[in-house]
DNA sequence: CCAAACTTATTAAAATATTTTAAAAAATAT
DNA sequence: ATATTTTTTAAAATATTTTAATAAGTTTGG
């Protein structure tokens, strides 16, 4: 099932190899655009209609392009419009938590074609890879993927991680580090693994509420605070894959042990930690809240959403806690709306859902800590889909490699 | 004098646009490379042997590139190296600072040509575009340029700056901003216009102590803090050409008044502003110092480079007041570093010549500020060629719209 | 150290592919 | 209803790739 007629990748002669990355390229444009005419292929890839034509119709001939009826006109013929066909390429998704994983198949058009199965494991599981290997199987098998149309596997999951080699540095035991080379010899298909944070930010960006903003800036906020950064409409991973580290930096100067060894970081005073210790603190006090009558004998049940809810229900004592993580959080976002200069900040993760409750106070500490022309022109806006947001970013991210816009093309036996 | 025969580029026919295409990949390979081998260029812009052959002939033609010796082999007849023809294609850069402007010209291998000439301006002066034009002409008169080989004019300057569309906001009289359209109209050449931190930047990163790092941050340390920055190996403007303003960030909470209108901003703490500021209160408090027998009865002539002088003699409170400002700096880039994960970080500037008397009190606050992990990993370095570093910068940047990478070919009447 | 075997580059021709041109088809605007 | 616009198709013209032969080196083995 390949774009050139039967051969291998790697002994194919010199037109050969040209008609192939100009299929790939007419794979990726229609990717992007969903459909598009002859005439645009030929000229988005430089060649003549006839050629174009050509090429599309050997896409047409191994069903990774159909005809979509036709397009519009602006006097004259309309024209037969293209697009990758509906069951062409499919690509598994895993999203990987503290505690569990999930995991579905998306087509080219990026719509779920299996259900979201979910399944216990975690970093530092070693039987990790052989997991997602049955699950996808299981996947495959209950929704009749043709599998050999399966030709990627992208996996997000916490940690440092170097995307290049897919190696996920957090992972306790070294031997199991290289995740990525590791599912490829499993199932012998292309595989992507990056951050969580990072992946949110990139799903965001391609399908969510940063769509079509080239700057944009995606929090993960809950236990920690997750930064994903899209510069120039690309991922940014820093140099080491450290980029978005905001929620280890100073912020008290003799402030509370943080988990990452040092006193005050924004983490502290700015996620669900603080909400939750200081929720404790009140109710030990028996401070006037809700949280209080709810909480006082079973402290250990509390979560952000029980302070969250209370706030939304008017209890004073919540949205002072909530106000106070809004402004901390703002200062953070201050310094790093000056350093970019963003169009966009997106707000995901349990504590978004506060919406009011946080968005005054972050716009409070904005207006103190930003230069007004800089932070006048950014907008703060809270996810609306952050549940799919790493799948469908992972899923994305996988297609443009496949394409072979960000990655030296050959390298992997696919198409 | 155009790559393709005789015609305008807006009616070239197909296959004519095709070559025209390849021909400015050529250019820019080997504006990248320095030299090639037709082999190297078959391969890389994907063509046959004797097709880059034919182009590379017809580029020979008219003179843009030329054979230059044989290259090495490995055991078989060496190949013909080709490179970029030495008069083939100049570009006049220019730099605006406070009260004066520097221009000079570059050949296509980054080769000065000219002197560097040097007349006084400013940013809002009415002249500015005439006195650019007219020093231009001096240059090509005196040093003997053909004119027609004259690309493109790059300007820096300091400011808000819209890199697209060449807009100067900080300009305070409305009808002069558009710097860009204005330099085209009195040159008919394509111009290239951004904010002077960012160039020296680039510079940097194409020619000079951050080369070949794909994420690199430039600070030029005077009297604000202008940083540049490097992601992904793009230059990163921000959405409104905002980026890097670490300097009108907030550190100190009751500090001193800013020029911004803010007080406490990093730029009071860690600039030549507070260098020179303290420097005086210590004077006139008769401290034991260098700087009080010098500038006693003359504090207005007292400049960062008094300062940094006495420290490198050995005087101790010019050596405290270094201190504090590496320390101050430290603690703003320990952010950008927790941030952005860089790979290195150039500091340029005045105060960027106090040399270890600096980067000892930086490092120190990396170690207080970042993740010992992150910050490992990041070098922190004294520019070598900083005086050039804008116009190089510039220079760089306009090879690379005249070839095409970045900005949609045929906009401009070049080749 | 020199000749034979092996590589790699260049050139020229034959084979293949692409672009151009022109004509037909299908739709829109006047 | 006719002229205009745009797409599609097919043939002719042009360009590119392949192949094969030649040239110019390097390496190896006697």
């Amino acid at each position: 099932m390949i774009l050139a007629k039967g051969k291998n990748r790697n002994d194919l002669s010199g037109n050969e190899l040209k008609k192939f990355r100009q299929k790939k390229k007419i794979l990726h444009l229609l990717y992007q655009y969903h459909t598009l005419s002859g005439t645009a292929i030929s000229s988005k890839i430089g060649v003549s209609f006839p050629t174009a034509l050509t090429l599309l119709n050997e896409l047409c001939e191994f069903k990774f392009v159909e005809t979509f009826g036709t397009g519009v006109s602006s006097g004259g013929r309309k024209p037969n419009m293209y697009r990758l066909s509906n069951e062409s390429i499919y690509v598994i998704a895993c999203e990987l938590g503290r505690y569990k994983a999930k995991m579905t198949i998306y087509n080219s058009h990026n719509n779920q074609v299996t259900s979201i199965l979910t399944f216990a494991t975690n970093i530092d599981d070693n039987e990790l890879v052989e997991k997602i290997y049955v699950n996808a199987q299981r996947l495959i098998q209950e929704f009749k993927i043709d599998e050999n149309r399966v030709y990627g596997i992208g996996l997000n999951m916490p940690g440092l991680i170097d995307e290049n080699r897919g190696i996920n540095h957090t992972i306790k035991n070294e031997e199991y580090r290289n995740v990525k080379e590791r599912l490829e010899t499993r199932f012998g298909k292309m595989v992507y693994v990056n951050n969580d944070a990072r992946m949110q930010a990139y799903g965001e960006y391609i399908f969510g509420s940063a769509k079509g903003h080239l700057n944009a800036i995606v929090v993960n906020w809950n236990w920690g605070i997750g930064m994903g950064l899209i510069f120039n409409g690309n991922l940014y991973n820093g140099s080491t894959g450290f980029a978005g580290e905001l929620s280890h930096t100073k912020f008290v100067d003799e402030g509370d042990l943080c988990i990452c060894g040092k006193r005050g970081c924004l983490e502290t005073v700015a996620s669900s930690n603080f909400l939750i210790k200081n929720a404790a603190i009140g109710i030990n006090e028996n401070v006037v809240s809700q949280l209080t009558l709810s909480f006082k004998n079973r402290q250990q049940d509390l979560q952000p959403e029980d302070v969250i809810n209370a706030a939304k229900s008017g209890d004073e004592f919540a949205i002072s806690l909530l106000n106070k993580i809004g402004m901390a959080l703002g200062k953070g976002l201050s310094f790093t709306i000056q350093l970019l200069n963003p169009e966009i900040i997106v707000l995901g993760g349990v504590i978004s859902q506060a919406n009011r409750f946080v968005l005054t106070p972050i716009q409070q500490s904005l207006n103190k800590y930003c230069l007004d022309k800089i932070s006048s022109n950014v907008k703060i806006v809270i996810s609306e889909n952050w549940e799919q947001a790493g799948l469908l970013g992972v899923s994305a991210m996988l297609f443009q490699h496949l394409f072979g816009d960000i990655h030296s093309e050959l390298k992997y036996e696919n198409f």
